[in-house]
DNA sequence: CCATGACCGTACGGTACCGTATGGTTGACC
DNA sequence: GGTCAACCATACGGTACCGTACGGTCATGG
């Protein structure tokens, strides 16, 4: 028998992280009934011997994943907003790039449609609280009063998450281009106008 | 062997649409995951030979669940909105009613949460644009020059499913009673205001 | 240089489902 | 009251996955 090693890829060992990589990967691909083991293990080019090995069983996996997903989602985008001078431009901001990225960011997406199962409704919620409590800030540095913060800032989440939804349920009614920046300036416009 | 007719139920013999209407049931609670044939024949005190009778399969079931939804689902609503007066009181009911009720109606989100899958795809496809245009039309009679009705109509509707969304992803964020009428004629005025 | 523990491969049994085959059962109509 | 088609029950084989068992490999370090 030849032995030959590594005659196609770097047979790399692995660590629980890359199954949890590869699991967020798989639930923007297929959602989470897409994190299978045996189907992770064939795309890791590796087998389940592996993955029982890093993890207990499949819930475990699903729990490192998101909590990862948790983690940097939100704080990445938040500090990076921060870094903006005043609160008007925060919001500008934010709103703007968090709706068009929104369209093409199948993580999140496949997230709230799993939003029943217990893991991620755990995850979601501690996430959409995070976000809401933050854009609500942000009006509250505008001026607003506080239940009035609140208002817009829920609003202002509601209206990116329904733009989301509708880049993947229904992308033909969203504007496109030109138009697209147009209509969110307007949106922006209507969420901060006094 | 004691033949006993009727022990339990009445064993009334089924339709196709009594299977329809039981995937859009399983749908609601479970998703279209849970649209399997033997459970869902389980729940209907019946077998899978009785299936397979009516359908030539689960995708077959699937489509004549998913048009029944699409097309009792809009035009009950519309028709319903049409009969008040004017756009304003159109708009404001639709908006008001249809947000309220969108926090428990598991269906819509739990079709949502498969827009990937063809079958949905294209029906949430054809849902939503009929809604969206309804609603471009009743920013259109309230006074509102084309481009700009449709821009509200669109901001209006991702409102509505952003809200669904966190009703389902998040409650916790939302107001309750009071607070979420007032929450919801602010948006509503943000929605219509010249 | 070989023992030990980290890591992986493979085989297996179990479950939940799809779809087919085939033979009842029932009820309207002649 | 027999016939025929609509309708249902049951048994079966196939697939995709979870989780376990256990043996194999490989890199340290003693």
């Amino acid at each position: 028998m030849a032995q030959q090693r590594d005659k196609q890829q770097k047979k790399a060992r692995l660590s629980a992280l890359d199954w949890a990589d590869a699991a967020l990967a798989a639930i923007a691909e297929g959602g989470l009934a897409a994190v299978a083991v045996e189907p992770l293990a064939t795309r890791l080019g590796t087998t389940k011997g592996s993955f029982y090995w890093h993890f207990a069983n499949r819930e475990a996996l699903i729990e490192a994943a998101l909590a990862r997903w948790a983690d940097t989602a939100t704080e990445a985008a938040i500090t990076e907003i921060d870094s903006e001078p005043g609160p008007a431009a925060r919001i500008r901001r934010l709103f703007i790039e968090a709706t068009v990225s929104a369209i093409d960011d199948p993580l999140e997406v496949s997230l709230l449609a799993t939003a029943s199962h217990p893991q991620v409704a755990a995850a979601l919620r501690r996430v959409t609280e995070r976000r809401v409590d933050y854009v609500t800030r942000l009006f509250a540095d505008l001026g607003f009063p506080e239940q009035e913060a609140r208002r817009r800032g829920l609003l202002a989440y509601s209206v990116y998450l329904g733009h989301s939804q509708l880049g993947h349920a229904a992308p033909s009614v969203l504007p496109e281009g030109d138009e697209l920046r147009r209509y969110l300036e307007a949106a922006l416009d209507a969420l901060t106008r006094p």
